[in-house]
DNA sequence: TTATTTTGTTAGATTAGTCTAACTTTATAT
DNA sequence: ATATAAAGTTAGACTAATCTAACAAAATAA
Protein backbone atom coordinates (compact mmCIF):
# COMPACT_ATOMS: atom_id res chain seq x y z
CA UNK A 1 0.00 0.00 0.00
CA UNK A 2 1.18 3.63 -0.74
CA UNK A 3 1.29 6.21 1.91
CA UNK A 4 -0.48 9.56 1.31
CA UNK A 5 2.71 11.05 0.59
CA UNK A 6 3.24 9.11 -2.30
CA UNK A 7 0.35 9.20 -3.78
CA UNK A 8 0.78 12.59 -4.24
CA UNK A 9 3.80 11.91 -6.01
CA UNK A 10 2.66 9.41 -8.28
CA UNK A 11 -0.31 11.99 -9.09
CA UNK A 12 1.57 15.18 -10.13
CA UNK A 13 3.84 12.85 -11.92
CA UNK A 14 1.19 11.11 -13.93
CA UNK A 15 -0.44 14.98 -14.53
CA UNK A 16 2.67 16.62 -15.36
CA UNK A 17 3.81 13.71 -17.52
CA UNK A 18 0.08 14.24 -19.87
CA UNK A 19 0.67 17.98 -19.97
CA UNK A 20 4.90 17.86 -20.75
CA UNK A 21 5.89 14.68 -21.97
CA UNK A 22 8.98 15.04 -20.19
CA UNK A 23 8.92 15.47 -16.67
CA UNK A 24 12.17 17.16 -14.56
CA UNK A 25 12.76 16.70 -10.93
CA UNK A 26 12.80 20.32 -10.83
CA UNK A 27 9.06 20.52 -12.19
CA UNK A 28 8.44 17.81 -9.98
CA UNK A 29 9.01 19.62 -6.96
CA UNK A 30 8.03 22.98 -8.11
CA UNK A 31 4.45 21.25 -8.74
CA UNK A 32 4.88 19.65 -5.07
CA UNK A 33 6.23 22.85 -3.36
CA UNK A 34 8.98 20.48 -2.49
CA UNK A 35 12.48 20.75 -2.82
CA UNK A 36 14.53 19.36 -5.36
CA UNK A 37 17.05 16.71 -2.73
CA UNK A 38 13.44 15.74 -1.37
CA UNK A 39 11.96 14.81 -4.81
CA UNK A 40 15.29 13.10 -6.02
CA UNK A 41 15.56 10.78 -2.67
CA UNK A 42 11.19 9.90 -3.17
CA UNK A 43 12.31 9.04 -6.82
CA UNK A 44 14.37 6.79 -5.79
CA UNK A 45 12.18 5.13 -3.17
CA UNK A 46 9.76 4.90 -6.27
CA UNK A 47 12.21 3.49 -8.26
CA UNK A 48 12.84 0.94 -5.83
CA UNK A 49 9.34 0.28 -5.73
CA UNK A 50 8.78 -0.14 -10.00
CA UNK A 51 6.87 2.42 -9.54
CA UNK A 52 9.11 5.19 -11.61
CA UNK A 53 11.87 4.59 -13.99
CA UNK A 54 14.82 6.43 -12.53
CA UNK A 55 18.55 6.90 -13.85
CA UNK A 56 20.58 9.51 -13.28
CA UNK A 57 19.98 13.00 -15.02
CA UNK A 58 17.25 11.41 -16.72
CA UNK A 59 13.60 12.56 -17.09
CA UNK A 60 11.67 11.10 -14.56
CA UNK A 61 9.03 8.48 -16.20
CA UNK A 62 6.04 6.60 -15.09
CA UNK A 63 6.26 2.45 -15.20
CA UNK A 64 2.64 1.11 -16.07
CA UNK A 65 2.11 0.03 -12.60
CA UNK A 66 2.81 3.86 -11.51
CA UNK A 67 0.37 4.67 -14.46
CA UNK A 68 -2.39 2.78 -13.22
CA UNK A 69 -1.87 3.45 -9.73
CA UNK A 70 -1.91 7.25 -10.54
CA UNK A 71 -4.56 6.72 -12.78
CA UNK A 72 -6.64 5.04 -10.09
CA UNK A 73 -5.99 7.86 -7.51
CA UNK A 74 -7.40 10.71 -10.11
CA UNK A 75 -9.91 8.30 -10.38
CA UNK A 76 -10.79 8.76 -7.42
CA UNK A 77 -9.84 12.86 -7.14
CA UNK A 78 -12.46 12.75 -9.77
CA UNK A 79 -14.93 10.65 -8.96
CA UNK A 80 -15.15 12.31 -5.15
CA UNK A 81 -15.89 15.87 -7.04
CA UNK A 82 -18.25 14.53 -9.15
CA UNK A 83 -20.14 13.23 -6.15
CA UNK A 84 -19.77 16.59 -4.02
CA UNK A 85 -21.18 18.91 -7.09
CA UNK A 86 -23.64 16.14 -8.22
CA UNK A 87 -25.30 14.56 -4.85
CA UNK A 88 -24.08 17.11 -2.20
CA UNK A 89 -24.73 20.57 -3.70
CA UNK A 90 -21.24 22.00 -3.46
CA UNK A 91 -20.23 24.65 -6.33
CA UNK A 92 -17.22 23.37 -8.90
CA UNK A 93 -15.27 26.06 -7.15
CA UNK A 94 -15.55 24.22 -3.76
CA UNK A 95 -14.61 20.46 -4.65
CA UNK A 96 -11.32 20.14 -5.29
CA UNK A 97 -9.39 20.99 -1.72
CA UNK A 98 -11.94 18.45 -0.52
CA UNK A 99 -10.93 15.70 -3.29
CA UNK A 100 -7.85 16.33 -2.74
CA UNK A 101 -8.13 14.90 0.78
CA UNK A 102 -11.04 11.85 -0.25
CA UNK A 103 -8.39 10.65 -2.80
CA UNK A 104 -6.37 9.09 -0.19
CA UNK A 105 -9.30 7.37 1.55
CA UNK A 106 -8.36 3.77 1.24
CA UNK A 107 -12.49 2.08 0.46
CA UNK A 108 -12.71 1.04 -2.70
CA UNK A 109 -16.67 0.07 -1.82
CA UNK A 110 -16.99 4.05 -1.39
CA UNK A 111 -15.60 5.09 -4.56
CA UNK A 112 -17.18 2.02 -6.57
CA UNK A 113 -20.55 3.51 -4.63
CA UNK A 114 -20.45 7.07 -5.85
CA UNK A 115 -19.70 5.76 -9.05
CA UNK A 116 -23.10 3.72 -9.44
CA UNK A 117 -25.10 6.63 -7.56
CA UNK A 118 -23.62 9.51 -10.34
CA UNK A 119 -24.60 6.41 -13.54
CA UNK A 120 -20.60 5.66 -14.22
CA UNK A 121 -19.64 9.65 -15.05
CA UNK A 122 -16.96 9.84 -17.82
CA UNK A 123 -16.33 13.34 -16.78
CA UNK A 124 -15.79 15.17 -13.31
CA UNK A 125 -16.95 19.48 -12.49
CA UNK A 126 -14.23 20.85 -14.94
CA UNK A 127 -14.75 18.35 -17.74
CA UNK A 128 -11.83 16.12 -16.96
CA UNK A 129 -12.27 12.63 -17.62
CA UNK A 130 -12.57 10.11 -15.24
CA UNK A 131 -9.95 7.23 -15.38
CA UNK A 132 -11.53 3.60 -15.56
CA UNK A 133 -11.28 1.08 -12.76
CA UNK A 134 -7.92 0.28 -13.96
CA UNK A 135 -6.72 4.23 -13.96
CA UNK A 136 -6.62 4.46 -17.79
CA UNK A 137 -8.06 7.68 -19.49
CA UNK A 138 -9.58 8.24 -22.40
CA UNK A 139 -8.59 11.56 -24.02
CA UNK A 140 -10.76 13.86 -25.02
CA UNK A 141 -10.35 16.00 -28.25
CA UNK A 142 -10.73 19.33 -27.16
CA UNK A 143 -9.61 22.68 -28.71
CA UNK A 144 -8.42 25.80 -26.28
CA UNK A 145 -10.90 28.52 -27.28
CA UNK A 146 -7.25 30.62 -27.73
CA UNK A 147 -6.72 28.75 -30.86
CA UNK A 148 -10.44 28.79 -32.28
CA UNK A 149 -11.23 31.55 -34.96
CA UNK A 150 -13.34 34.59 -35.43
CA UNK A 151 -17.25 33.67 -37.04
CA UNK A 152 -16.54 29.78 -34.93
CA UNK A 153 -19.57 28.34 -32.45
CA UNK A 154 -17.90 25.92 -29.91
CA UNK A 155 -19.10 24.64 -27.11
CA UNK A 156 -17.11 24.74 -23.48
CA UNK A 157 -16.69 21.30 -22.48
CA UNK A 158 -13.64 21.86 -19.69
CA UNK A 159 -11.40 24.05 -17.57
CA UNK A 160 -7.80 23.37 -17.35
CA UNK A 161 -7.42 25.17 -14.61
CA UNK A 162 -9.60 24.95 -11.58
CA UNK A 163 -8.71 27.65 -8.91
CA UNK A 164 -11.62 28.62 -6.52
CA UNK A 165 -10.82 32.36 -8.03
CA UNK A 166 -10.56 31.38 -11.85
CA UNK A 167 -13.73 29.50 -11.18
CA UNK A 168 -15.72 32.03 -9.40
CA UNK A 169 -14.81 34.38 -11.93
CA UNK A 170 -16.62 32.16 -14.38
CA UNK A 171 -19.26 32.07 -12.25
CA UNK A 172 -19.46 35.62 -12.44
CA UNK A 173 -20.16 35.50 -16.04
CA UNK A 174 -22.47 31.72 -16.35
CA UNK A 175 -19.59 30.61 -17.96
CA UNK A 176 -20.98 27.55 -17.27
CA UNK A 177 -19.77 24.24 -19.02
CA UNK A 178 -22.01 23.54 -22.21
CA UNK A 179 -22.41 26.71 -22.96
CA UNK A 180 -22.41 27.42 -26.64
CA UNK A 181 -20.25 30.38 -27.36
CA UNK A 182 -20.07 32.90 -30.84
CA UNK A 183 -16.62 33.83 -31.07
CA UNK A 184 -17.68 37.68 -32.86
CA UNK A 185 -13.82 39.09 -32.97
CA UNK A 186 -10.75 37.96 -31.66
CA UNK A 187 -8.18 41.46 -30.91
CA UNK A 188 -4.94 40.19 -33.25
CA UNK A 189 -2.70 42.42 -31.01
CA UNK A 190 -3.53 40.58 -27.66
CA UNK A 191 -5.73 37.50 -28.51
CA UNK A 192 -8.59 39.10 -26.11
CA UNK A 193 -11.89 37.85 -28.01
CA UNK A 194 -15.73 38.82 -27.50
CA UNK A 195 -17.87 36.57 -27.24
CA UNK A 196 -21.74 36.19 -27.08
CA UNK A 197 -23.74 33.26 -25.23
CA UNK A 198 -27.03 32.78 -23.39
CA UNK A 199 -27.96 35.65 -22.66
CA UNK A 200 -25.05 37.57 -22.76
CA UNK A 201 -24.32 39.39 -26.46
CA UNK A 202 -20.46 41.02 -25.73
CA UNK A 203 -18.55 39.51 -23.15
CA UNK A 204 -14.81 40.34 -23.22
CA UNK A 205 -12.50 37.28 -22.29
CA UNK A 206 -8.91 37.91 -21.81
CA UNK A 207 -6.04 35.47 -24.16
CA UNK A 208 -5.10 34.09 -20.08
CA UNK A 209 -8.57 33.25 -19.60
CA UNK A 210 -9.18 31.95 -23.05
CA UNK A 211 -6.30 29.70 -23.02
CA UNK A 212 -7.74 28.03 -19.99
CA UNK A 213 -11.39 27.24 -21.61
CA UNK A 214 -11.08 23.50 -23.51
CA UNK A 215 -14.24 23.61 -25.77
CA UNK A 216 -15.45 21.14 -28.49
CA UNK A 217 -15.76 22.36 -32.02
CA UNK A 218 -18.01 20.17 -34.87
CA UNK A 219 -21.23 21.19 -32.85
CA UNK B 1 -4.17 21.57 13.70
CA UNK B 2 -3.85 18.51 14.75
CA UNK B 3 -2.41 15.10 12.89
CA UNK B 4 -3.94 12.69 11.94
CA UNK B 5 -2.10 10.04 14.77
CA UNK B 6 -3.03 13.07 17.60
CA UNK B 7 -7.38 13.00 16.58
CA UNK B 8 -6.76 9.22 17.17
CA UNK B 9 -5.52 9.38 20.79
CA UNK B 10 -8.03 12.25 21.69
CA UNK B 11 -10.88 10.31 20.33
CA UNK B 12 -9.76 6.98 21.92
CA UNK B 13 -8.85 9.00 25.29
CA UNK B 14 -12.03 10.55 25.05
CA UNK B 15 -14.01 7.18 24.75
CA UNK B 16 -12.26 5.23 27.44
CA UNK B 17 -12.82 8.23 30.00
CA UNK B 18 -16.41 7.93 29.04
CA UNK B 19 -16.40 4.18 29.53
CA UNK B 20 -14.48 3.81 32.53
CA UNK B 21 -13.56 6.91 33.76
CA UNK B 22 -9.91 6.91 34.78
CA UNK B 23 -7.81 5.86 31.98
CA UNK B 24 -4.19 5.01 32.68
CA UNK B 25 -1.46 4.74 29.64
CA UNK B 26 -1.64 1.08 29.86
CA UNK B 27 -5.01 1.03 29.16
CA UNK B 28 -4.61 3.35 26.06
CA UNK B 29 -1.84 1.80 25.20
CA UNK B 30 -3.76 -1.24 24.34
CA UNK B 31 -6.75 0.23 23.17
CA UNK B 32 -4.36 2.05 20.50
CA UNK B 33 -2.74 -0.67 19.62
CA UNK B 34 0.64 0.90 20.85
CA UNK B 35 3.40 0.09 23.51
CA UNK B 36 3.13 1.99 26.27
CA UNK B 37 6.53 4.29 25.84
CA UNK B 38 4.92 5.66 22.64
CA UNK B 39 1.37 6.94 24.19
CA UNK B 40 3.41 8.15 27.39
CA UNK B 41 5.62 10.46 25.11
CA UNK B 42 2.76 11.37 23.17
CA UNK B 43 0.72 12.31 26.10
CA UNK B 44 3.42 14.49 27.02
CA UNK B 45 3.43 16.07 23.73
CA UNK B 46 -0.51 16.40 23.43
CA UNK B 47 0.06 18.01 27.56
CA UNK B 48 2.43 20.63 25.15
CA UNK B 49 -0.59 21.50 23.14
CA UNK B 50 -3.15 22.07 26.40
CA UNK B 51 -5.26 18.94 25.54
CA UNK B 52 -4.56 16.04 28.00
CA UNK B 53 -3.84 16.98 31.51
CA UNK B 54 -0.32 14.57 32.19
CA UNK B 55 1.32 14.11 35.32
CA UNK B 56 3.82 11.01 36.11
CA UNK B 57 1.91 8.02 37.47
CA UNK B 58 -1.31 9.35 37.72
CA UNK B 59 -4.58 8.30 35.29
CA UNK B 60 -4.51 10.33 32.40
CA UNK B 61 -7.56 12.98 31.55
CA UNK B 62 -7.95 15.69 28.92
CA UNK B 63 -8.69 19.00 29.16
CA UNK B 64 -11.83 20.73 28.16
CA UNK B 65 -9.98 21.63 25.09
CA UNK B 66 -8.84 18.20 24.27
CA UNK B 67 -12.56 17.20 25.05
CA UNK B 68 -13.99 19.40 22.89
CA UNK B 69 -12.18 18.91 19.54
CA UNK B 70 -12.30 14.87 20.53
CA UNK B 71 -15.83 15.07 19.97
CA UNK B 72 -15.70 17.05 17.37
CA UNK B 73 -13.75 14.24 15.32
CA UNK B 74 -16.32 11.60 16.89
CA UNK B 75 -18.81 13.87 15.65
CA UNK B 76 -17.51 13.86 12.06
CA UNK B 77 -17.32 10.07 12.14
CA UNK B 78 -20.79 9.70 13.21
CA UNK B 79 -21.67 11.87 11.13
CA UNK B 80 -19.79 10.06 8.55
CA UNK B 81 -21.28 6.58 9.47
CA UNK B 82 -25.14 8.08 9.43
CA UNK B 83 -24.26 9.67 5.79
CA UNK B 84 -23.22 6.19 4.11
CA UNK B 85 -25.65 4.49 5.60
CA UNK B 86 -28.78 7.09 4.62
CA UNK B 87 -27.43 7.96 1.71
CA UNK B 88 -25.21 5.86 -0.32
CA UNK B 89 -27.16 2.55 0.91
CA UNK B 90 -23.81 1.12 3.44
CA UNK B 91 -24.85 -1.43 5.72
CA UNK B 92 -24.77 -0.33 9.34
CA UNK B 93 -21.75 -3.40 9.42
CA UNK B 94 -19.99 -1.76 6.92
CA UNK B 95 -19.43 1.88 8.23
CA UNK B 96 -17.08 1.88 10.91
CA UNK B 97 -14.03 1.54 8.79
CA UNK B 98 -14.53 4.31 6.11
CA UNK B 99 -15.78 6.62 8.68
CA UNK B 100 -12.66 5.73 10.59
CA UNK B 101 -10.36 7.66 7.64
CA UNK B 102 -12.94 10.35 6.85
CA UNK B 103 -13.22 11.18 10.16
CA UNK B 104 -9.80 12.84 9.86
CA UNK B 105 -11.28 14.92 6.65
CA UNK B 106 -10.10 18.75 7.37
CA UNK B 107 -13.30 20.39 5.59
CA UNK B 108 -15.88 21.66 7.40
CA UNK B 109 -18.47 22.46 4.50
CA UNK B 110 -18.50 18.76 4.27
CA UNK B 111 -19.76 17.96 7.09
CA UNK B 112 -21.86 20.75 7.96
CA UNK B 113 -23.52 19.41 4.24
CA UNK B 114 -23.78 15.78 5.61
CA UNK B 115 -25.36 17.25 8.66
CA UNK B 116 -27.86 19.39 6.96
CA UNK B 117 -28.64 16.87 4.06
CA UNK B 118 -29.26 14.05 6.92
CA UNK B 119 -31.61 16.72 8.73
CA UNK B 120 -29.06 16.79 11.98
CA UNK B 121 -29.43 13.21 13.04
CA UNK B 122 -28.80 13.29 16.56
CA UNK B 123 -27.94 9.46 16.50
CA UNK B 124 -25.58 7.47 14.38
CA UNK B 125 -26.20 4.21 12.95
CA UNK B 126 -25.16 2.05 16.16
CA UNK B 127 -27.48 4.61 18.19
CA UNK B 128 -24.19 6.20 19.73
CA UNK B 129 -25.14 9.94 20.15
CA UNK B 130 -23.24 12.46 17.79
CA UNK B 131 -21.73 15.05 19.20
CA UNK B 132 -22.90 18.67 18.69
CA UNK B 133 -20.83 21.13 16.61
CA UNK B 134 -19.05 22.13 19.56
CA UNK B 135 -18.25 18.66 20.44
CA UNK B 136 -20.50 18.11 23.60
CA UNK B 137 -22.32 14.43 23.82
CA UNK B 138 -25.90 14.63 25.07
CA UNK B 139 -26.24 11.13 26.66
CA UNK B 140 -28.90 9.46 26.66
CA UNK B 141 -30.25 7.05 29.54
CA UNK B 142 -30.58 3.00 27.96
CA UNK B 143 -30.21 0.17 29.92
CA UNK B 144 -28.08 -3.04 28.87
CA UNK B 145 -30.72 -5.53 27.58
CA UNK B 146 -29.14 -7.93 30.00
CA UNK B 147 -30.39 -6.09 33.00
CA UNK B 148 -33.76 -6.39 31.70
CA UNK B 149 -36.26 -8.70 33.90
CA UNK B 150 -38.26 -11.23 32.50
CA UNK B 151 -41.52 -10.45 31.03
CA UNK B 152 -40.17 -6.81 29.94
CA UNK B 153 -40.82 -5.37 27.10
CA UNK B 154 -38.13 -2.78 25.24
CA UNK B 155 -36.83 -1.09 22.28
CA UNK B 156 -33.84 -2.07 20.73
CA UNK B 157 -32.02 1.48 20.81
CA UNK B 158 -28.10 0.87 20.45
CA UNK B 159 -25.21 -1.29 20.14
CA UNK B 160 -22.34 -0.79 22.32
CA UNK B 161 -19.72 -2.58 19.98
CA UNK B 162 -19.74 -2.38 16.15
CA UNK B 163 -17.34 -5.12 14.50
CA UNK B 164 -18.46 -6.04 11.40
CA UNK B 165 -19.34 -10.01 12.53
CA UNK B 166 -21.31 -9.03 15.60
CA UNK B 167 -23.59 -6.74 13.55
CA UNK B 168 -23.89 -9.63 10.56
CA UNK B 169 -24.49 -11.76 13.39
CA UNK B 170 -27.74 -9.22 14.30
CA UNK B 171 -28.60 -8.32 10.35
CA UNK B 172 -28.71 -12.64 10.54
CA UNK B 173 -31.40 -12.63 12.95
CA UNK B 174 -33.68 -9.08 12.21
CA UNK B 175 -32.27 -7.41 15.08
CA UNK B 176 -31.94 -4.00 13.88
CA UNK B 177 -32.54 -0.75 15.75
CA UNK B 178 -35.75 0.11 16.71
CA UNK B 179 -37.21 -3.65 16.98
CA UNK B 180 -39.29 -4.30 19.98
CA UNK B 181 -38.19 -6.49 22.36
CA UNK B 182 -40.40 -9.16 24.64
CA UNK B 183 -38.09 -11.20 27.12
CA UNK B 184 -39.59 -14.08 27.36
CA UNK B 185 -37.19 -15.98 29.72
CA UNK B 186 -33.98 -15.63 31.54
CA UNK B 187 -31.78 -18.68 32.25
CA UNK B 188 -30.63 -17.78 35.46
CA UNK B 189 -27.10 -19.94 35.98
CA UNK B 190 -25.78 -18.36 32.25
CA UNK B 191 -27.85 -15.14 31.60
CA UNK B 192 -29.31 -16.72 28.34
CA UNK B 193 -32.43 -14.55 27.24
CA UNK B 194 -34.89 -15.77 25.10
CA UNK B 195 -36.66 -13.10 23.18
CA UNK B 196 -39.73 -12.30 20.77
CA UNK B 197 -39.94 -9.61 18.29
CA UNK B 198 -41.40 -8.90 14.70
CA UNK B 199 -42.19 -12.48 13.13
CA UNK B 200 -39.60 -14.55 15.36
CA UNK B 201 -41.30 -16.09 18.27
CA UNK B 202 -38.32 -17.00 20.58
CA UNK B 203 -34.78 -16.06 19.73
CA UNK B 204 -32.17 -17.30 22.03
CA UNK B 205 -29.47 -14.45 22.91
CA UNK B 206 -26.65 -15.75 24.84
CA UNK B 207 -25.36 -13.06 28.14
CA UNK B 208 -22.47 -12.09 25.42
CA UNK B 209 -24.58 -10.49 23.32
CA UNK B 210 -27.43 -9.35 26.09
CA UNK B 211 -24.57 -6.76 26.83
CA UNK B 212 -24.11 -5.63 24.20
CA UNK B 213 -27.60 -4.74 23.37
CA UNK B 214 -28.61 -1.34 24.63
CA UNK B 215 -32.52 -0.89 25.17
CA UNK B 216 -35.22 1.82 25.83
CA UNK B 217 -36.97 0.74 28.96
CA UNK B 218 -40.74 2.58 29.70
CA UNK B 219 -41.90 2.70 26.26
C1' DT C 1 6.25 -6.19 55.70
C1' DT C 2 8.73 -7.94 52.31
C1' DA C 3 8.70 -10.01 47.66
C1' DT C 4 6.72 -10.16 43.22
C1' DT C 5 4.12 -8.46 39.51
C1' DT C 6 2.25 -4.81 36.99
C1' DT C 7 2.44 -0.27 35.42
C1' DG C 8 4.94 3.75 34.11
C1' DT C 9 9.15 6.23 32.66
C1' DT C 10 13.62 7.14 30.45
C1' DA C 11 17.08 6.42 27.06
C1' DG C 12 18.34 5.34 22.72
C1' DA C 13 17.41 3.32 17.99
C1' DT C 14 14.63 3.32 13.61
C1' DT C 15 11.83 4.85 9.59
C1' DA C 16 9.43 8.29 6.67
C1' DG C 17 9.61 12.60 4.98
C1' DT C 18 11.50 16.82 4.92
C1' DC C 19 15.32 20.44 4.86
C1' DT C 20 20.17 23.05 3.89
C1' DA C 21 24.78 23.10 2.21
C1' DA C 22 28.11 21.53 -0.79
C1' DC C 23 29.34 19.41 -4.89
C1' DT C 24 28.69 17.55 -9.87
C1' DT C 25 26.70 17.36 -14.29
C1' DT C 26 24.34 19.36 -18.04
C1' DA C 27 22.65 23.32 -20.53
C1' DT C 28 23.13 28.12 -22.02
C1' DA C 29 25.40 32.31 -23.19
C1' DT C 30 29.26 34.80 -24.57
C1' DA D 1 35.34 26.84 -26.49
C1' DT D 2 35.01 28.58 -22.31
C1' DA D 3 32.48 30.62 -18.62
C1' DT D 4 28.34 30.91 -16.23
C1' DA D 5 23.95 29.38 -14.85
C1' DA D 6 20.64 25.89 -14.01
C1' DA D 7 19.49 21.37 -12.73
C1' DG D 8 20.59 17.24 -10.30
C1' DT D 9 22.88 14.64 -6.65
C1' DT D 10 25.03 13.53 -2.17
C1' DA D 11 25.74 14.12 2.63
C1' DG D 12 24.11 15.17 6.82
C1' DA D 13 20.62 17.16 10.00
C1' DC D 14 15.85 17.41 11.89
C1' DT D 15 10.95 16.14 13.35
C1' DA D 16 7.12 12.93 14.06
C1' DA D 17 5.92 8.57 15.36
C1' DT D 18 7.12 4.36 16.44
C1' DC D 19 9.93 0.55 18.81
C1' DT D 20 13.06 -2.22 22.49
C1' DA D 21 15.68 -2.45 26.62
C1' DA D 22 16.51 -0.99 31.08
C1' DC D 23 15.08 1.02 35.15
C1' DA D 24 11.62 3.07 38.74
C1' DA D 25 7.29 3.35 41.10
C1' DA D 26 3.01 1.50 42.56
C1' DA D 27 0.00 -2.23 43.35
C1' DT D 28 -0.66 -6.90 44.83
C1' DA D 29 0.41 -11.19 46.99
C1' DA D 30 2.71 -13.94 50.28
MN1 LIG E 1 -9.51 18.56 -8.85
MN1 LIG F 1 -3.81 14.65 -2.30
MN1 LIG G 1 -17.92 3.84 14.34
MN1 LIG H 1 -9.23 7.35 12.79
Amino acid sequence: MNSFTEENYLKALFNLSNEKGEVSVNELSRQLQLKMPTVNSMMKKLAEKKLVIYESYKPLRLTEKGKKEAGIIIRKHRLTEMYLVEKMGFGWEQVHDIAEQIEHIKAPELFARMDTLLGHPTVDPHGSPIPDKNGKIRWLHYTKLSDCAEGETVKLAAVTHSSDEFLKFLNGRSLNLGVKLRIKKIESFDGTMEVSYGKRNAETLSKIVCEKLLVEKNL
